[in-house]
RNA sequence: CGGGGUGUGGCGCAGCUUGGUAGCGCGCUUGCCUUGGGCGCAAGAGGUCCCGGGUUCAAAUCCCGGCACCCCGACCA
């Protein structure tokens, strides 16, 4: 320990806001070196290397091989793909000395796609699977939470070209299981969900997300089937209808009440009651999206809706100068402008909405009858308690960090870089692709998100820098002082990763470096236990404490550290 | 890019309003003491007060310009 290049910090860095970031930092694992720019000490080094090797083993066990690719760019493959215009200030540009274009990659899909065209001629060759892991850089705009959104990290990314569809498919499901495993074997609860396939393209895509209560995902999932989606991409079953009323319209007086919450309790009527009428203004013009009082709007499903258009919400000038009031806005009446409704509002009976008036309501509003949408689309944020889509349970939420992410390409880019092959008729086909990345930083700094306390970091045994400290209490009682030495290194002999802090601390500092390190499992040799020639042992992660016969312990030690493995790959169902 | 905020020994901060000597806690070094949860005592080392310009006899402090970093938002693995 000595010797180890860590240094703890009592105090938080006040940069620091998330667990993760915090801790990784106190723990002595990073140091910033510049905003979204991390350097890596030797014990986040070696947590890296152990996400890497279980990563490497099961891509080569999918049949994916490893590549090292180009981390600088020209300019000219994303010019090809037509990538350079829309990437736009996320990426790193930069100029060499004759003033040609490169970039530091973002992704590698230009300059893979553009290896295998040029190399693979024949479908006899497919499919074909290549894999990197390396770093990758991103000019967030606003890097932050530490390693977990960084503008350099280092991720995995597996590129498969395959002959057609079919191809596409078996792939597909082989990177499904082997990131099941992966995260499995890395001791992370994890979720599987349906996601949003966003700017990468591709129709098809599944995101891994590691359940965290800090995490900034949301989650949906069913509790009664295995259905789970991002909340961005969740679906919730239709609403039943209710029978349309026959009342007819009357505007009620609601001085200053803009909120559905405000004027739900004025009227005493539930905010289910309420429609809300949210006005946008959008690169194809003035649009309103109702709502059900008690909905959200999902911004990814409105940007489809609104083919990718640009958008954002209107100010109360823009809303005026179209004669709408915001706080009392509603479709009856509503001119110029197009009205997108979710399904939900149209399946109500009857509806409170704005009037279009300041300081007015307008009640025994009539879907249909007394306003026409131009589109009805499903625009509501799924939530918690909604039926699920599969089954009709009710759905539940969960936070997590999104790990993994895998795409259906297609021939997108196999297009876009004329990278085509032969098929056995002879005819040029573009490679159907697909690209399964991994976030490795991004992996360490989770599984602490999901997996810490007050004193610090409760590794996952997998992933643990190393798996055991050993503390002599005193190291100036030579006894201890033997003992400890002795056991360290016949843990070490016997293959366990084993730390010896040998620091002349007290007892209370060593316990608190222990615990904040994260070290799995401590074993202390002080006088207490020693007298009875035992060894005390702490399990990290559930805090239980117990004894070893000190002549038996490394045997014992290594028992223990089997059965942990053996408790995850069991939970793993490997 | 919009809004808010911060830059003072390694870390966390005070000092700035009202210009004049740079201070506290932690950490670090040395000695004594102590050894089961970040002991105790004593002596030390360590600072271009983010950078540049201006005002002034005098600037950490006031003014102007820049840079960096953090938080909220839009965006994203």
């Amino acid at each position: 320990m000595s010797k180890l290049y860590v240094r703890t910090l009592r105090e938080v860095p006040a940069e620091a806001e998330t667990p993760s970031h915090r801790l990784l930092l106190r723990a002595g694992f990073i140091r910033k070196t510049a905003a979204g720019i991390y350097t890596y000490l030797p014990l986040a080094r070696r947590v890296l290397a152990k996400i890497e090797r279980v990563v490497r083993e099961e891509m080569d066990a999918a049949g994916g091989q490893e590549v090292l690719l180009p981390l600088l760019q020209p300019a000219e493959i994303w010019r090809a793909s037509g990538r350079w215009d829309v990437y736009g200030e996320e990426m790193f540009r930069l100029r060499d000395r004759h003033d040609r274009e490169f970039c530091l990659g973002p992704t590698h899909e230009e300059i893979i796609t553009t290896l295998v065209g040029n190399e693979v001629r024949s479908y006899r060759e497919l499919p074909l699977l290549l894999y990197q892991i390396q770093n990758k850089y991103r000019d967030e705009i606003r890097p932050r939470f530490g390693v977990m959104r960084s503008r350099e990290f280092i991720m995995k990314d597996l590129y498969s070209f395959d002959r057609d569809e079919e191809g596409l498919e078996r792939s597909y499901q082989a990177m499904f299981r082997a990131y099941s495993r992966i995260f499995a074997r890395l001791g992370l609860a994890f979720r599987a969900v349906e996601a949003d396939s966003g700017a990468i393209g591709g129709e098809v895509s599944h995101e891994f997300m590691v359940l965290a209560g800090t995490g900034e995902a949301t989650i949906v999932h069913c509790r009664a089937c295995a259905y789970a989606a991002n909340a961005e991409k969740a679906e919730a079953a239709p609403a039943v209808p209710e029978a349309p009323s026959n009342v007819r319209p009357e505007e009620v007086h609601t001085p200053g009440l803009r909120s559905v919450p405000e004027v739900a309790a004025f009227l005493g009527v539930p905010p289910t009651r309420l429609i809300k009428t949210l006005v946008y203004i959008t690169a194809r013009g003035p649009v309103a999206v109702l709502l059900r009082g008690t909905d959200n709007l999902n911004e990814v499903k409105l940007g489809h809706v609104l083919d990718g258009a640009w958008f954002r919400p209107a100010t109360e000038e823009e809303a005026a100068a179209m004669g709408i009031p915001l706080g009392f806005a509603g479709p009856a009446g509503l001119q110029g402008i197009r009205i997108i409704a979710d399904p939900a509002v149209m399946a109500m009976g009857e509806a409170i909405t704005g009037a279009n008036r300041p300081d007015y309501h307008l009640r025994g509003v009539v879907p249909g009858r007394d306003f026409r949408p131009d589109e009805i689309r499903t625009v509501r944020l799924a939530q918690s308690g909604d039926p699920c889509p599969r089954c009709g349970a009710p759905l539940a939420e969960q936070r997590g960090v999104e790990v993994g992410h895998i795409f259906k390409l297609g021939t997108k880019y196999s297009q876009a870089l004329n990278a085509t092959f032969q098929d056995e008729n002879g005819l040029q086909r573009p490679f159907v692709m697909g690209c399964y990345g991994i976030g490795i930083t991004r992996t360490m700094a989770a599984a602490i998100e999901q997996n810490y306390d007050e004193e610090g970091i409760k590794w996952p045994l997998p992933i643990a820098p190393y798996e055991v400290i050993v503390i002599p209490v005193n190291v100036n009682d030579a006894g201890q002082w033997e003992k400890a030495h002795a056991l360290y290194l016949s843990l070490r002999e016997a293959g366990v990763e084993t730390v010896l802090d040998d620091r002349d601390e007290r007892p209370g500092v060593k316990f608190k470096d222990a615990d904040l390190i994260g070290f799995p499992l401590r074993l202390t040799v002080g006088p207490r236990s020693l007298a009875e020639g035992r060894v005390e042992v702490k399990d990290r992660a559930t805090g239980e404490v117990f004894a070893w016969p000190l002549t038996e312990a490394v045997r014992l030690c290594r028992h223990y550290l089997e059965t942990m493995r053996a408790k995850l790959q069991e939970r793993a169902g490997l």
